[in-house]
DNA sequence: CGGAATCCAAGATGATACTG
DNA sequence: CAGTATCATCTTGGATTCCG
């Protein structure tokens, strides 16, 4: 009788080119259109619903609960709500969410930085 | 009469909460839900068409194209048709698609590296 | 204040068929 | 082989309204 053991399984590391790794789930959660940019801000600290919509330009409150609700469920974002009427709750990094944070902020800083050289580009790709 | 030199750009650098900030159309295309998988495999080596849609699985004909397009033209990648027949046609990164896989592939190693921590989080994040 | 619910517009994606 | 064209579908996103 074989045994089925751990090693068995073959998401114990992820394989992003596999149409049903998980991997691609998350990936897509974090590199979503607002969750990226939730993460970036929440990096600088604990912010309430409404301090994050006024900090992200142009999200919408549904699409900005529809995010945090996704970066909630897969573990990177805390959610913490005050008791109090009205309402009061407070949104914050997991170390996990920091984790991530760090790759996903050495992207979007390498392209705000080189953003002149991206925008020089494209205008040579376009010849 | 007051000169308007490049510092008066507000997009030297790039702002990424701004609405209008081109930054993050860049980042669209990077973090697309293929384009990061593009880059990805590209970052291997040249590969042909049928090549990139055979590695990446679940990828359309349609979508490859238009990422590999997209990624195109914002100079990440290099596209070189051979005027034979049948059609040959080979994509690389170019040295701007280097950089830019360097951060999107830290992103991608780390999900699935830490993908058994990830899976956790998301069961103890459900409860 | 922080959402949830609903409806609708816009965009992303896919299957298929077709072409140089 | 490497696409393009077309159509159908599914998802994303936004505006509005309502509620505890």
């Amino acid at each position: 009788m074989k045994s089925k053991g751990i090693f068995d399984d073959p998401y114990r590391r992820g394989r992003l080119l596999s149409a049903d790794c998980p991997s691609r789930q998350i990936l897509r959660h974090v590199t979503s259109r607002w969750g990226l940019l939730v993460l970036i801000v929440l990096r600088t600290g604990t912010h309430r619903f409404s301090a994050l919509r006024d900090q992200i330009e142009g999200v919408s409150e549904r699409m900005l609960a529809q995010t945090l609700q996704a970066l909630e469920s897969d573990g990177f974002v805390s959610r913490v709500s005050l008791p109090v009427v009205p309402p009061h709750v407070e949104y914050s990094l997991t170390p996990l969410g920091e984790e991530i944070c760090d790759r996903v902020e050495g992207l979007a800083d390498w392209i705000e930085t080189n953003l002149p050289r991206l925008l020089q580009a494209q205008r040579q790709a376009a010849e």
